[in-house]
DNA sequence: ATTTTGGGCGATAGTACTATCGGCGAACCG
DNA sequence: CGGTTCGCCGATAGTACTATCGCCCAAAAT
């Protein structure tokens, strides 16, 4: 027989990430309208009234998972971007740029249309943590376009990478969703999709400059 | 002294705009999460329980606004394209193509912000009719597509229109966030920035097809 | 071995919201 | 003018959720 006793640390632990695994699937079965404190709770299968001995309330679990979510996806999103800017005429790492980032959305719908949901809720404090999130997104972003050779040495150079940086994350959100919609089966006429708007805006970039 | 004296229609109308009027407004001050009968009808000067003569609940006011919010802009962006389309070589009308659907989105963020929240709630009953509409949407942006003289013969270049059309709309909803949120002042910016990403799919559509 | 700590529990007060009901009075209809 | 309709109202039953409290008991500390 297994040793089942554990120590409170661990105790606290596993059920602090039973609250976070109920909230999550009960975000993807029922949506932001069945996060209710009793129902993540019933889930996970403990009283109603422990959640607050891990939660302050539901957003700072909200915050929480996000903030999880981001720490996982960044570094390898990041590494596929340098791969690319390291080989820059090698179309399958570009297309790998493009994928790593759209395969992670389409791997955590559930994250990611949250995310997105808070992103457009001016009043939601959890919105303001997504749009926290999205801007770091965002200028990571720029980063790694000026390493991969477009011009970002001015004021307005890197403000309009900055535009740039934003509707290639839109793109690829709204690629991830036709295809978390069923619309897009194939992710690869994604990619080619993403690629092809991405050609325009980077000649553009290039003559300019 | 006017008349004040109204109709029973009238008066009944009026009572009903003004609930629409209301909620259109605290979804701007307040947010989704202050939408709610009595805050409603509060706000509109009416009793709460008035709320029911005019809505079977709050979903069906939602779905009122987004219609009434459908019809008027519809026509106006089919215009715009239109327009475009029949002078196929003119810088000006293909911006005015992308300005008109950017400036609606931003003369009414609440409802924008709205359905783009809506979409992106898989359980909710008025994500689905926020869906309906972007997928009416994007059937017309297709057809403005072919008329404009991209390829869309086949079924497969029918789908990759498709996409397109999605990712347009994607950017254009992107730079519309990022105009509301103060990031991008100049909406001409925007523009260039639609119409260079644009460049580059156009490019690749004409020389596949 | 004894005391202290703290995670989990049931109970519950408090709050907010939904939806319905009966009544009032003004518009409507003959 | 008399009866009917119906939009609006106040009151209220019912429901769901939040957050707190005191208790229990096992782990941790002494």
């Amino acid at each position: 027989m297994p040793d089942v006793t554990m120590s409170r640390r661990e105790a606290k632990d596993l059920t602090r990430r039973r609250l976070l695994a109920s909230a999550l699937r009960i975000l993807d079965t029922e949506g932001e309208a069945g996060l209710s404190t009793g129902n993540v709770c019933r889930n996970a299968g403990i009283a109603q009234s422990t959640f607050y001995v891990h939660f302050r309330n539901m957003q700072d679990l909200l915050q929480a998972l996000g903030e999880e979510a981001g720490r996982r996806t960044g570094p390898v999103v990041r590494e596929a971007r340098r791969r690319s800017s390291a080989a820059p005429h090698s179309a399958e790492r570009l297309r790998e740029a493009f994928r790593v980032p759209l395969e992670m959305m389409c791997d955590h719908p559930e994250f990611f249309r949250l995310s997105v949901r808070a992103r457009y809720d001016r009043s939601s404090p959890l919105g303001d943590a997504a749009r926290r999130r999205a801007a770091a997104t965002r200028a990571q972003l720029v980063e790694d376009l000026v390493a991969a050779g477009l011009p970002g040495g001015t004021d307005a150079q890197r403000a309009r990478l900055e535009m740039v940086a934003d509707g290639v994350y839109g793109l690829t959100e709204t690629m991830a969703t036709g295809h978390l919609e069923g619309r897009y089966p194939d992710l690869e006429e994604c990619i080619d999709v993403l690629v092809a708007f991405f050609a325009g805006v980077r000649a553009q970039l290039l003559s300019a400059g």
